[in-house]
DNA sequence: AATTTTATGTTGACGGTGTCAAGATTCATG
DNA sequence: CATGAATCTTGACACCGTCAACATAAAATT
């Protein structure tokens, strides 16, 4: 969509927006980064659930990743696409949102680690980015429409847990 | 890069593509094929080595096409972004290569899951799609610039074989 | 050899888009 | 009341994909 036609079907002029953020871009990176607190709130309740096994939360955290992306396609494509990043494009705000979402992924492979989840053999830090890749890669197939539909999440997740929870 | 700049840079005028493409969807189907065709060649040399343990194929098979994906990352982003596949907008004769080409993953899941490399309980095509999707994940976390970076590449690699070949 | 068709090129024009500059309006605050 | 900030508006510019119309060279047909 594009601004002008943005700006139309709010009932405003054109140039508008440009009131209120620098250019395109600004508004785009502010999008964004409401997205990467929604997403924020959701993961913390998984996990502030008592009483239910981590792998069953794991489970729903790559279940939840994923339906959240594949509920809202163009705002995930926002959060975690070229547009933004391949070239410096993310607003200074958009990144003090956003890296911290990406160290969470870090910490939890961590905690994972820890309490025997996941493969200690492995270095943190690459299976943080192996298994975020892994559910970005999934969430990507299904949002950009390549040989995966809506209705194989609930069995690709369950797939993802069996193997990066497979014990070593 | 737009197709006036493009058609300038050959040195030709800004319709002059047109009589070649139907449109500029179909210029970039037609450069995405070539994609295609090439990581096809790509692929089948590694398959074809002999006295290499599949295991070793496998981690060679991964390294190559995230490599593949961080070498030409504008062709990769075409391939299988979503330009061309989130609204139909893929040829016919793109859907023709690129098909076989998901395909082939499938197969390539069935023979590792028959020659014990990987689980052979999990369902194929589920398999299939988790680990096509940890690789297309790596890679577009690598071309996107977002956490990731080139010098990561081997490790990560390492740390998908790792993780899907453990025995079960 | 002459003619026609095809392939390939060109310029001009249209509507769409992001964005800047300059001016209008509202509105809170001194 | 006056001032200045916040907000909105229209006009203009350069760029984009694409269409229509026309030119020309090569290939095919007669």
């Amino acid at each position: 969509m594009s601004l002008r036609k943005l700006a139309d079907k709010v009932g405003v002029s054109r140039t508008a927006p440009y009131h209120h953020f620098r250019d395109k871009n600004e508004l785009l990176c502010a999008i964004a980064e409401r997205g990467f607190y929604d997403w924020r709130e959701i993961a913390e309740k998984i996990f502030e659930q008592a009483n239910v096994p981590i792998q069953q939360k794991y489970q729903q955290f790559v279940r939840e990743y994923i339906q959240y992306a594949a509920d809202n396609p163009e705002l995930y494509d926002l959060m975690f696409g070229r547009t933004l990043w391949k070239q410096n494009n993310a607003t200074d705000s958009l990144k003090d949102v956003a890296y911290p979402s990406f160290q969470f992924q870090v910490e939890l492979t961590r905690k994972w680690q820890q309490q025997g989840l996941m493969s200690s053999t492995e270095d943190t830090l690459r299976l943080a980015q192996v298994a975020w890749g892994t559910m970005h890669g999934i969430a990507r197939l299904l949002i950009d429409g390549i040989y995966a539909d809506n209705s194989h999440i609930e069995d690709m997740c369950q797939c993802v847990v069996n193997i990066f929870t497979s014990k070593t």
